[in-house]
DNA sequence: CCGACACTTCGCTCCCAGGCGAAGCAACGG
DNA sequence: CCGTTGCTTCGCCTGGGAGCGAAGTGTCGG
């Protein structure tokens, strides 16, 4: 399993414990989006990884920690070869601290804000549930974790204050999360994630770079997101 | 490397530190001798197992404990599968005690012959040294260590009074010695190691097994290499 | 309802790595 | 000196698997 370059990469990719997206892990290996597929559903069939299925995104990660180690013990094997592959992997570090997915905020960033906004009762986070896979479809599905998040009354009464203005007549869910591939944790998407995000890039807190999907924290922004948040922001 | 099931199953046979010769790996592999010379050298050119050579045969072992280690971490990643090839690695236990190599002694009998023929002062070890390798030649030669052995003056008398005939007129040498794969020492060889088999075998000590190379230790046998040899028989 | 996107499945091609047997080389035994 | 044995080299063959593009399925967003 471990023997196929692409597989490799992909795996190498993963090593750190990130759950990534298929087609995150087909540019890392390098290959066509069909043959990273392939592979990951070998990967799956083997065990060493497993899927987690969130809207139209698949995020793969290692299944437990026996990979990894085995991974260092091959990579202690050949020190040469496995540099550069490391190196491609740092590539995502650049936007691991802040970053947009599609609309709404992602990384170190968008996971804190997600989790202020539940100690702070403007979400409640419903009963996480163990989703046990596909039950009577014959889908490839692989158990997990999810759960739900509703907005509280004061919840609302704060994006009123906050300004925090969502649009009507969507009929976009109101909240949505994703799995952050870089965090391993949720962070808010839907209506909300977006809203959230347009009011903090208007009020000056954040600046989006231009051809990247990294985001940049202004001055001001730290200030604020510290009082407002209670983050200290990267 | 390692993903080759020939392969994989030579280096779980050299597994445990053991140093093997092509010919029993190639058998351990289920290959013919020039595939599994091919992987051997592969695996050599990787540097994963380094060769010894001796007299005719060539006995492989693994470079490090890495090698081991990373072996060992895979395998917790499969479980099923190395189960056939770890069963097949310790048919070797069974003549691992005490066995004919040709016609001399071997495993932890033989070396702990060998070993009390030097502490008694009968040979003497010579000086270590370290062959390098080939030199000049372009012929595949990995170092290692190599050393001689001498028969001391009281060794002589010592192997008259036991009642150990050399036979005379042969060219053959003296004192050789072997590499024990299931020992990673050496054991006698040559005319001495012949000879001291035959009068083990004619006092009765020990008696060979009919269709394999094990050897069995009579109880006359266990007195008598404890006092004469201070070896408390397996 | 429709387009965009993420991902999988299918059909096909291509190539390399493993496999063997025969022959060659080196070392031991007598 | 010759036969035997251990191992390697050579030449040829074959199969499996990695690769891609095109088409199909499901989800999101408006």
């Amino acid at each position: 399993m471990l023997a196929d370059p692409g597989r490799a990469r992909m795996v190498l990719a993963l090593g750190d414990g990130r759950a990534l997206a298929a087609t995150t892990l087909a540019a890392e290996a390098g290959v066509a989006a069909s043959t990273a597929s392939a592979h990951l559903a070998k990967l799956v069939h083997a065990g060493l990884v497993q899927v987690e299925r969130h809207g139209r995104h698949r995020y793969y990660r290692l299944t437990g920690s026996q990979v990894g180690e085995a991974l260092e013990a091959l990579a202690r094997l050949a020190p040469a070869a496995p540099v550069r592959s490391l190196r491609e992997g740092t590539r995502a570090h650049a936007v691991r601290l802040a970053r947009t997915c599609y609309d709404h905020l992602a990384g170190q960033l968008g996971t804190a804000i997600m989790g202020a906004l539940i100690d702070q009762d403007v979400l409640a986070g419903g009963d996480a549930t163990f989703d046990s896979g596909g039950s009577g479809r014959d889908r490839l599905s692989s158990p997990g974790w999810d759960c739900d998040y509703q907005p509280t009354d004061a919840g609302r009464a704060w994006m009123d204050d906050f300004g925090v203005k969502i649009a009507t007549g969507s009929r976009r869910p109101l909240i949505r999360y994703c799995v952050d591939w870089s965090e391993q944790r949720h962070h808010l998407s839907g209506a909300l994630g977006a809203a959230l995000l347009t009011r903090l890039t208007d009020m000056g807190w954040l600046r989006r770079a231009p051809a990247s999907r990294a985001v940049h924290v202004t001055s001001d922004g730290r200030a604020g997101l510290a009082t407002t948040f209670g983050i200290k922001a990267p």
